[in-house]
DNA sequence: TGTTAGCACTCGCTTGTGGTGAGTGCTAAA
DNA sequence: TTTAGCACTCACCACAAGCGAGTGCTAACA
């Protein structure tokens, strides 16, 4: 379809437009990239890419910028990938894993991180419990009516909850629900948890087995916090083009709404692998000049949550990608290996 | 020391500058504020103001604006304070203490409310827990040489870590351990330890007693997660004083200084009430166009953690103030009920 | 047939200039 | 002590001119 040249022609353009976000012309490439040929001739080729709509022209006598057709096919056949030396993925690697608190913090650390290596936006949801497995549940009743509730998931995740009870309850009748429950659920995940734990549950126990299980539907589980984090969100003024505060400031608010980010990323969460939405790809128009690289990360073999990078469709697309494939990979191995 | 006109001069002028971040005109005072003089006489008032240092003039032919000490005087002696209607007043206490999950997430909560409020950014510092009395503590022995580790504090925060030992320990010796600390710990306050609870737990316990304590002393009660949440950043961007894009980018930049918006915050632990600086009155030059609205919150008597509002200079005190009344009065509420 | 040099043309950006108006300080009169 | 009048300052805006990067087209060349 784009012989060998235009497709140089193409890639130099994109690349020096990533680099500058600057409109691109002839002389430039002709200088930066020995083509061996003339400005003139890349004129010719330019033209013809801009009619096969790789490239647009903001205005007559600027350069060429790439479209999102343009970054498409860069990204799917013209970039050359982007490796880490081996030196810094090692250290990436420690870094995440390095952090031993608790997985959540690993998470939070690692969307940090890369905020930093791509110095955009990065974005993360947390994992998603329902596919873990419980290692351990347990129940301890406190003074005035209250029952702590403490459950710990696979991959080290602990939940807690405090709940109140209507009235008191004995001690032992507390401890053997616990025990109850602790046996039937371990090792389980809450997806194959059928209904039969419940109504027993609340045949035997009555308020505290009721209210619990309401707790574990509503979300103990699910809600604790927050679902999405962004990180390095400062790094969006730094792109030329959020130079105007409006474009910025609509961004930001964007940013803020995690139901929209989260139905965002959770998008891709069949496809395995990075996954790349450039600028009007999107279906909502508030990010159609911007590229979201996801990819989803998992314990063993579940996949339970994404994480991405949001930029302008300008951005190093090699780099970002490497970076989120990293990234996940070694949140993968973190989650997994501690189980 | 200023006389009763002047004052009016100089209210007048910080309330019309707050409102619309222009500099201020005779003419302008004349109209709006029914003074009873013409704009010659106030305009004699006005430079006499300036030359106290209450007012600065941008340039020769434009209005005048408050200068730090013109703040000052206003929030100290000028300014007319809000009082939230009722109804909203309620509300806002309502939707505080109304978010059951967990104290941190009211927390958070509270962070959000109050950047709402003041459409500004808003500081929370976590409570501290080294003044909270321990609740419950518990050790229990997971599988493959894990321990959970949970401490429940007086107000109902719940922290959690799984620690590893070297080798497994009998169910036995830890349930022991588990109930011996509890024990000893229940009711009184980090701060209140004396160093023979760890040492009687070295001698009998050896590494995981030590584990333990390393664990308690490094921070169980104090790392786990952020100390300090920044809430309605994007706000910045609808100020006029930050429309120049390096201004709200160093901003930006100093919000995400942690450590920093943590000494910040606690320097004014001691006294009670609300405080303001302003200005220049900041010992670092980053925050020098912008004031700092905080007040302490409580456990029962115990100051726990500081609640702020940043903002530039120009920020409605009276408002902010009241916000950060409220709101630190509601989660004190909070924080001390659920005991 | 593809490539290249030359050239006229476009148009965004920068710089400079004059006009406008808000606001001041000073002076003199009430 | 207050106020009206007035000359003055200076940021801001609009407009025009000039610059320059970049283009498309044409004609010559390999």
């Amino acid at each position: 379809m784009l012989d060998e040249r235009k497709r140089m022609v193409l890639r130099a353009i994109i690349d020096s437009y990533i680099e500058t976000a600057e409109p691109v012309g002839s002389r430039t490439i002709a200088r930066k990239h020995d083509l061996g040929v003339s400005p003139a001739t890349i004129r010719n080729e330019m033209a013809d890419l801009e009619d096969a709509g790789y490239l647009q022209q903001p205005h007559v006598s600027a350069g060429r910028i790439p479209s999102d057709k343009g970054y498409r096919f860069y990204v799917d056949a013209l970039m050359e990938p982007y490796v880490f030396p081996r030196p810094q993925l090692q250290q990436l690697q420690q870094e995440i894993s390095n952090e031993k608190v608790s997985p959540e913090r690993s998470i939070y650390e690692a969307a940090r991180l890369l905020a930093f290596l791509t110095e955009s936006v990065s974005l993360i949801v947390a994992p998603s419990t329902d596919q873990m497995a419980f290692r351990y549940l347990q129940l301890v009743p406190l003074e005035d009516s209250s029952i702590l509730v403490t459950v710990v998931l696979h991959p080290g995740i602990v939940k807690n909850r405090i709940i109140r009870t209507k009235k008191d309850y004995s001690a032992e009748k507390v401890a053997e629900l616990s025990a109850m429950l602790n046996q039937k659920l371990k090792g389980i995940t809450y997806r194959e948890l059928g209904p039969t734990v419940f109504t027993e549950v609340i045949r035997d126990y009555g308020e505290i087995g009721r209210a619990l299980v309401e707790l574990i539907l509503q979300g103990l589980l699910e809600d604790n916090g927050e679902k999405i984090y962004a990180s390095g969100t400062v790094n969006i003024l730094n792109q030329p083009e959020f130079r105007d505060l409006e474009r910025a400031k609509a961004l930001f608010e964007t940013l803020e709404q995690k139901d929209y980010l989260l139905s965002l990323l959770s998008a891709g969460t069949k496809s395995s692998g990075v996954q790349v939405v450039i600028g009007e790809e999107h279906v909502s128009s508030v990010l159609q000049a911007c590229s979201l690289v996801t990819c989803t990360y998992y314990v063993g073999d579940d996949v339970v949550g994404t994480i991405g990078v949001i930029g302008p469709t300008r951005m190093d697309y090699a780099k970002v990608m490497a970076a989120v494939d990293v990234v996940s990979g070694a949140l993968s191995a973190l989650l997994t290996q501690e189980k």
